[in-house]
RNA sequence: CGCGGGGUAGAGCAGUUGGCAGCUCGUCGGGCUCAUAACCCGGAGGCCGGAGGUUCGAGUCCUCCCCCCGCUACCA
């Protein structure tokens, strides 16, 4: 804050290459970086805002082996899609390069072997799992097997979704591959890992010590992994897509992802300018990230530990990360299509990209996970683009087109009203400039509108149409200064919706101003003629909110029936009526329903089997509330092994349908009958 | 007591170092008619998640508790 910075360095997070981007990424990470890019600009400061593709990893070469494809094409494929919509949306990048480039590559592996060469990391070998079917060792997302504690069958070697407890692939009973399917087998292999708790006092220092200033979130998480203790980061993949670990013998292995995504910016800027050095190597370049909260751990801890490993390098003077965008009330998902696509938005509302980008600056989920509702994009669009900001320019230059014929008029002698109006708007920049560096995008937009909202009360309390009728010179005034006011929206309103302002600057017929006109009661001569009035804004009517709607119904719904589809259990191994005959299931009557403290899914349920009243802890709470579960009647399998679970004992288990995504459903009598009644 | 973020009007959010609880949208009433039925003014609507504590004074500081979201997922 306190020291004066020459240049500024901006980056966005690189979008993996394996999917399009949505909304998320955009209020999360993009707009607001471009909101801080194109306002640094507008000051007329050095400034250069780079991103790029990230384009390694295993999940891409996952995808391209589903898809019969190389991750080549699969990256290519992603890359122009979100490099098109990117510039479509307007983003200001100086560069959009691409970590699969000539350039990143010699950087990366230069990076890396500086390093190597410097003993900076340390090797270790250890076991890992391979799948000789598909020649790859395996993370351990990447096999699948059966849960040591629930059973559940398709567990995943980090974790059971269906207990929720923490797995390692070592536990699963019948691990498999869930790349080809085949029985991995144990290998030795031999990585590079970065010793992160070397680097715990740099980090404790600079951050915790240094930057107090950081966002809450950001602090607050860093301070979280730093006060646990960091451990080795392994930085090299056995992977045959990615950076060939630049050492003698390292065939087969890659740079890991992480290690080689952050050096893509210091390899976008060298394709950029051969001046790059000054960007990334001079103490009084400003630094900043923007990424998303899950990027917190690299961008504050892993990558700064490499910068300082490295030893040439600034490090970033902010990491402004913002928190999840939620969708209609979920989580957006790639994998359940619940999502915006930028792509798609793009050719569905061609010319609203303000729009788009107005709203979810409004809304950006700068101090928690927000939510994105068609609804609110509705509303904000109508009620505060239209009828605030897109209506009060119409205003302005309608009328100065019916009394004047679109010349400029002269500016008279100012009323006290007049004065205090100019005042009053002078007023806001110092808050806007102060709420965008301090990355408060949200605060910062309202600033920029209330140039438009004041405009609207000047003309509603000044009424020079009804004026025109007995002072047409007090008009005059008033027009030039509604015009001046016009003619500083289009400024401050720029960095947010740029496409909006140049439209306002092409009906004013003026060209481009500075940031430092901002305020100026001159930016608008007498005599001037001004452009053709058009529509800032257009209303959007339900059906088309409704259109989206349908939409993102319509694609979950499909996806979900293609994954139950999927997911269909096979018939397990005959039983003998025997066994059968064993279970002891019966009708009973729930009497009482209550949540378990501290979990998510379980009720305590006490219930009448006809024999007697029992204790049943039964995981179905994220389906069923205990108020409508009580009175209902149910299955029962009462003679199963009491168990305690939360330190209750649960004496049975009630029967439930679970469909092929893992939702429960009761099972339940069809007419009501006795508590007690016998299933078999 | 795992860790981090959050809980302020119907919705979405601001509240800097403690000093009369604010903004946008919605809603109700009024005004205006230049403007995309848009604009302007006014009203209603809050136990600031809960309970204690510090203080002359607490949304703000301290303690405990509750709820939501993350920390795990081809997602920022």
């Amino acid at each position: 804050m306190s020291k004066e910075y020459k240049r500024y360095l901006i980056t966005s997070a690189l979008p993996y290459a394996n999917g399009p981007v949505h909304i998320g990424h955009l209020a999360g990470v993009y707009v607001p970086s471009d909101i801080y890019t194109r306002y640094l600009r507008l000051k007329g400061h050095d400034v250069i805002s780079v991103c790029g593709s990230d384009e390694h990893g295993v999940p891409i070469t996952i995808k391209a082996r589903k898809e019969g494809i190389t991750p080549q094409q699969v990256v290519d494929r992603y890359h122009e899609i979100i490099e098109k919509s990117f510039r479509r949306l307007g983003m200001s990048f100086d560069i959009y390069s691409r970590t699969s480039s000539p350039t990143h590559r010699v950087t990366a592996s230069e990076f890396f072997r500086k390093l190597y060469d410097e003993g900076k990391f340390i090797e270790q070998t250890s076991e890992q799992f391979y799948d000789e079917e598909a020649q790859t060792f395996l993370a351990d997302r990447y096999i699948v097997g059966e849960c040591p504690h629930c059973h559940n069958e398709k567990a995943y070697g980090d974790q059971c979704e269906k207990c929720g407890s923490t797995l390692s692939s070592n536990e699963l009973i019948n691990p498999r591959s869930a790349v080809s399917g085949a029985v991995p087998v144990k290998r030795e292999t031999k990585h590079w890992y970065l010793p992160l708790d070397k680097y715990e006092d740099f980090l404790r220092d600079w951050i915790l010590e240094g930057h107090k200033e950081w966002k809450s979130n950001v602090y607050g998480q860093c301070k979280s992994w730093l006060d646990l203790g960091l451990q080795p980061r392994a930085v090299s993949r056995d992977l045959d897509w990615g950076i060939p670990v630049p050492v003698e013998g390292a065939d087969g292995k890659v740079l890991y992802v992480w290690f080689d995504a952050p050096i893509g910016y210091i390899s976008a800027t060298k394709d950029l300018t051969p001046d790059w050095e000054k960007y990334w190597k001079s103490e009084d370049t400003k630094m900043v990230h923007f990424i998303g909260k899950d990027n917190i751990v690299f961008h504050c801890i892993v990558f700064p530990s490499m910068l300082k490993a490295h030893g040439d390098y600034i490090l970033p003077e902010n990491v402004p990360a913002n928190e999840f965008l939620n969708l209609e009330g979920d989580k957006i998902s790639t994998s359940q299509n619940w999502a915006v696509w930028l792509h798609e938005y793009l050719d569905e509302f061609p010319g609203k990209e303000d729009v788009l980008r107005y709203v979810l600056c409004a809304n950006a989920p700068e101090t928690k996970d927000n939510d994105f509702t068609w609804k609110d994009f509705q509303s904000r669009n109508n009620s505060e683009l239209v009828a605030v900001l897109g209506n009060f320019v119409n205003r302005a230059l309608v009328l100065t087109k019916k009394y004047y014929d679109g010349v400029m008029p002269e500016r008279g002698e100012l009323t006290d009203y007049d004065e205090a109006t100019i005042e009053e708007l002078q007023k806001i920049k110092a808050s806007l400039e102060r709420n965008i560096e301090h990355y408060h995008f949200r605060e910062a937009l309202k600033d920029a509108m209330a140039y438009s909202r004041i405009g609207n009360k000047y003309l509603a309390d000044t009424e020079p149409w009804k004026v025109v009728k007995t002072d047409p010179e007090r008009v005059k005034t008033i027009l030039n200064i509604a015009l001046q006011i016009t003619a500083n929206t289009a400024i401050a309103i720029e960095p947010f919706m740029p496409f909006s302002a140049e439209k306002i600057l092409k009906m004013l017929a003026v060209d481009k101003f500075s940031w430092e006109q901002l305020g100026s009661m001159e930016l608008v001569e007498a005599g001037h003629k001004i452009g053709d009035a058009e529509l800032l804004f257009e209303k959007i009517e339900d059906d088309v909110i409704q259109k989206q709607l349908d939409k993102l119904e319509a694609s979950r719904k499909a996806k979900l029936a293609a994954e139950a589809a999927q997911n269909v259990t096979e018939q397990k191994a005959e039983v003998s009526f025997d066994d059968f005959q064993k279970m002891d299931i019966r009708v009973s009557t729930i009497l009482e329903a209550e949540k378990v403290a501290k979990t998510k899914k379980l009720l305590k349920l006490t219930i009448d089997t006809g024999i007697d009243k029992r204790t049943i802890v039964s995981g179905i709470a994220e389906y069923y509330t205990p108020e409508e579960l009580v009175g209902r009647q149910v299955l029962v399998l009462t003679n199963l092994a009491p168990r305690a679970i939360k330190g209750i004992e649960s004496r049975g288990m009630i029967l439930m349908a679970e469909d092929a995504l893992g939702r429960l459903v009761l099972v339940q009598p069809e007419d009501k009958t006795m508590s007690g009644a016998m299933i078999g």
